[in-house]
DNA sequence: CCATATCGGGG
DNA sequence: GTGTACGATATGG
């Protein structure tokens, strides 16, 4: 027997001599790949018999036969847990094989004695996990022996597979994959028609773009293959060589990888890339998949429109976008549909294209690299591979952590909704947060205080969850939530599984915390990613708990949680209006006040004070000074509209909230328009020179001195041009370019200028090529952007529409003269 | 107005 | 693979 030590990254199975085989890819200690097998892992599920019936005998008896195939039980075991806050005494069912428990759950759950059917659809390999206490990226002990069977790498049977102590594996080997595709303008993009131009890889010490076209070209890391067939070997040939723990690419599994399978299908190239050898497998259900054994596929894209989008200003998530905000660096410049031209011409000037395909591919490395300590610290939170983690959701997360945690407590974990519970809970909604609506205005001297964490707080500290709820050991002596329709409590002598939880969670971020700022640079990065991570999960709860396809889904309870949210703000509203604060606005779990006179230090004294009546977990926090601020109205009528608001802090950064700034449809000219008038108005408080500002930007559309790039309005086709019924601008666009031949699609991006003329709007709208520097149309840039987006600002300070498009002061003219 | 359909990302 | 996304926005009835 020898001994080794090793990280898994990715696990699956695979049935051998009618055996479940788990495989655990990895690395061990000194850095090389290795596959654990493991074959003493049965598959199982629970049953929950109906009070004081023996259903053991039935169950060891039980047969059906599926085609040739008998399948039976393999054997019981009776065992004592908990359900949704009860003890039962459970039978843990075993089975042959993982596909046998759909079959065998399936057919005795309907038993008369059988209550409930339980953890049935929990994943083998996944169970496997739980139940052996394995989380990818920490160190393992493995007993057993090298066997000679045929994989990638070499391949380790164990006996016994145990935790050890031991660093985590924090380096994984990355390699970043991006293509270049055939597609010219307004076409759509077609796998099974037009060809893989060139694919890009970026990774450590290694830059690479293979074409296959051979031209004249300055870049070193260019490399000519001779037949799109052979591009698709040299995919195959770098990865192997490479020999990646990940391979990232950025909405690869929407887009890269299933092209590149397409291409390969048709040319019949086989992409055994696995190290099992099995092929890339793309499947294109709900939501496109790409999935290679042995070797994890990132799609950063996702992790960061699932989990990251929150967290950033964005609200579009292509690379240029993200890598703006999260990388400070942009993708190359350079017109695309000019690729498609440029390769029929001979393969010409290709090497911008080469350089912008380097470059996509780095971004998308650089992205993964700078997101794999938060990708890393969910995975060891919820003990899922990377691969997993990077396609679920919050609410998955959330159920995942908890299904693992369950096991630990001895839970069994609720099922999933039938279609029909479903469709219920989809009907049923909820009273959300408590909202003072802002009266419209420029305020001074405004403090904002905001509770940590309202919701996961309030969780952890009324003992919310669904095992606790109107428990009959408090009945009604216990504290009631604060509704006005319904008597709910929720037990004050033991803690629920749910709060349990959550409570973990909220502290293992504060010790974290605590710990943080006397760190070395590089263990801060990894403890502020943990926080961050814990702090994701914890705040995911609450959705969760109100999520219609959740296994532990209890309206109920997250009713009692906004409940409780709306009771405690009102308590700080109240308080506040006692002690003299002017309280300007407040939403769910912050409160916006102005001093009206008072210090900042008697804003401090009060949070201390509300903080000593506050149970558990909860606290109030000072967010906030800002000298300025103003609260705008979403109507035109006299009360504010909620989430709308800009700031300005001490330092003289400008804080906007809730404003469209950055519509698709919407011209340069009027977001930079409404940003410069906001900081007028906040950094030097003259509201007649935000005034002047917006007159000035009106006299230069008038007088034409706005550059036309700035008057663009970029629109996207959501659909065929025959589809459409009322035809708008960018409508009337595309029907002209597919009167030239051009292709235009569902997708095609459709930029124009509304030009001068007494026609209607879609007749003079242009594409920005057909248009003369000085050709747009004045009135509609001021009256249907410039004047909207700055509108209800000026509304809101005591101005009319009618005084923004005032001509000028008369000095204007003075030059006439 | 509410219900249903499509889109996102990618070239 | 003991599985199947999701939330926003645009259009249609």
């Amino acid at each position: 027997m020898e001994k080794i030590r090793f990280y898994p990254l990715d696990v699956t199975y695979k049935v051998m001599n009618e055996k479940p085989v788990i495989h655990l890819f990895g690395r061990t200690l000194d850095n090389r790949q290795i596959c654990v097998l493991y074959d003493s892992f049965e598959p199982y599920f629970y049953a929950i018999p109906k009070q004081n019936a023996d259903i053991t005998n039935e169950l060891k008896n039980f047969r059906v036969t599926i085609g040739d195939e008998a399948i039976a039980i393999t054997r019981v075991e009776p065992v004592k847990k908990s359900y949704l806050g009860k003890n039962v005494n459970a039978i843990k069912v075993f089975a042959k094989l993982p596909g046998h428990v759909p079959i065998i759950s399936g057919e005795i759950k309907n038993w008369n004695d059988i209550e409930s059917v339980n953890e049935n659809d929990i994943l083998f390999v996944r169970r496997f996990m739980i139940d052996n206490g394995i989380i990818p990226l920490t160190l393992y002990g493995a007993e057993g022996d090298f066997t000679g069977m045929q994989l990638k790498v070499p391949a380790f049977k164990a006996e016994k597979i145990e935790a050890v102590e031991g660093e985590n594996f924090v380096k994984p080997r990355m390699l970043a994959v991006d293509i270049e595709t055939y597609t010219p303008s307004y076409k759509e993009i077609e796998p099974e028609k037009n060809p893989i131009i060139m694919i890009g890889f970026y990774g450590e010490n290694f830059s690479k773009v293979f074409v296959w076209k051979r031209f004249k070209t300055a870049l070193d890391y260019v490399e000519h293959v001779d037949s799109e067939a052979e591009l698709i070997k040299k995919f195959k040939d770098v990865i192997e060589a490479y020999k990646p723990d990940i391979i990232t690419g950025y909405f690869s599994d929407g887009f890269d990888f299933p092209y590149i399978k397409t291409r390969a299908d048709k040319y019949k190239v086989k992409l055994d890339l696995g190290l099992d050898f099995s092929e890339l497998r793309v499947k294109k259900n709900m939501a496109v998949t790409a999935q290679i054994t042995g070797i994890i596929h990132l799609d950063i894209f996702k992790f960061i429109r699932k989990i990251m989008a929150g967290t950033l200003d964005t609200d579009k998530y292509n690379l240029n976008a993200v890598a703006s905000e999260m990388l400070d660096e942009k993708k190359n410049d350079i017109n695309l549909d000019e690729l498609s031209k440029a390769w029929d011409n001979n393969a010409e000037n290709m090497d911008a294209f080469c350089e912008y395909n380097l470059n996509d591919a780095k971004l998308s490395y650089k992205l993964a690299d700078k997101l794999m300590p938060t990708i890393s610290e969910i995975v060891k939170i919820t003990g899922l591979t990377i691969y997993d983690v990077n396609r679920m959701g919050f609410s998955q997360l959330v159920e995942w952590y908890l299904l693992r945690q369950a096991s630990q407590f001895n839970q069994i974990a609720p099922n999933k909704p039938s279609n029909d519970e479903l469709m219920r809970r989809r009907l049923r909604s909820l009273k959300g947060a408590f909202v003072f609506e802002p009266k419209p205005g420029l305020y001074d001297n405004i403090v904002v205080f905001d509770y940590r964490s309202l919701y996961p707080t309030i969780i952890s500290s009324h003992n919310i969850g669904i095992g606790t709820m109107n428990c009959s050991c408090c009945g009604e002596e216990a504290k009631k939530v604060p509704l006005e329709d319904e008597n709910m409590w929720f037990c004050e002598k033991r803690k629920g599984f749910i709060p349990t939880m959550i409570e973990d969670l909220i502290t293992r971020r504060m010790r974290i915390k605590e710990i943080i700022k006397d760190q070395s640079e590089e263990k801060f990065a990894v403890l502020d990613a943990r926080q961050n991570s814990l702090k994701l999960l914890a705040n995911s709860f609450y959705g969760y708990l109100g999520f219609y396809a959740a296994r532990w889904y209890s309206l109920e309870c997250a009713q009692a949680t906004t409940a409780y949210g709306r009771y405690y703000i009102r308590q700080v509203i109240e308080k506040a209006q006692k002690d003299d604060f002017k309280v300007i606005y407040s939403d769910t779990d912050s409160v916006f006040l102005t001093l009206d006179g008072k210090k900042e230090q008697d804003a401090l004294r009060f949070v201390e004070k509300v903080n000593q009546e506050l149970p558990g977990l909860m606290e109030l926090e000072f967010e906030g000074f800002y000298p300025s601020g103003i609260f705008v109205s979403a109507k035109m009528g006299d009360f504010g509209a909620k989430k709308r608001y800009a700031l300005i802090s001490r330092e003289g950064a400008v804080k906007i909230k809730g404003f469209e700034s950055v519509r698709r449809n919407t011209s340069l000219i009027a977001k930079e328009t409404q940003e410069k008038v906001f900081e007028i108005i906040l950094k030097e408080h003259d509201n007649d020179r935000a005034l002047k500002y917006v007159k000035q930007v009106v006299d230069d559309l008038r007088c034409k001195k706005v550059p036309l790039d700035k008057v663009i309005i970029n629109t996207q086709l959501q659909r065929d041009i025959s589809d459409y019924d009322s035809k708008g601008p960018h409508v009337a666009v595309a029907q002209r370019l597919k009167n030239r031949g051009i292709n235009v699609g569902p997708g095609s991006a459709i930029r124009f200028v509304v030009t001068q003329g007494s026609d209607i709007i879609r007749n003079r709208a242009k594409l920005p090529e057909e248009v003369k520097e000085k050709d747009y149309d004045s009135d509609y840039y001021i009256n249907n952007q410039v004047i909207p987006a700055v509108e209800r600002v000026f509304n809101v300070l005591g101005y009319r529409k009618d005084e923004l498009l005032e001509a000028k002061e008369q000095t204007k003219l003075e030059g006439f003269f």
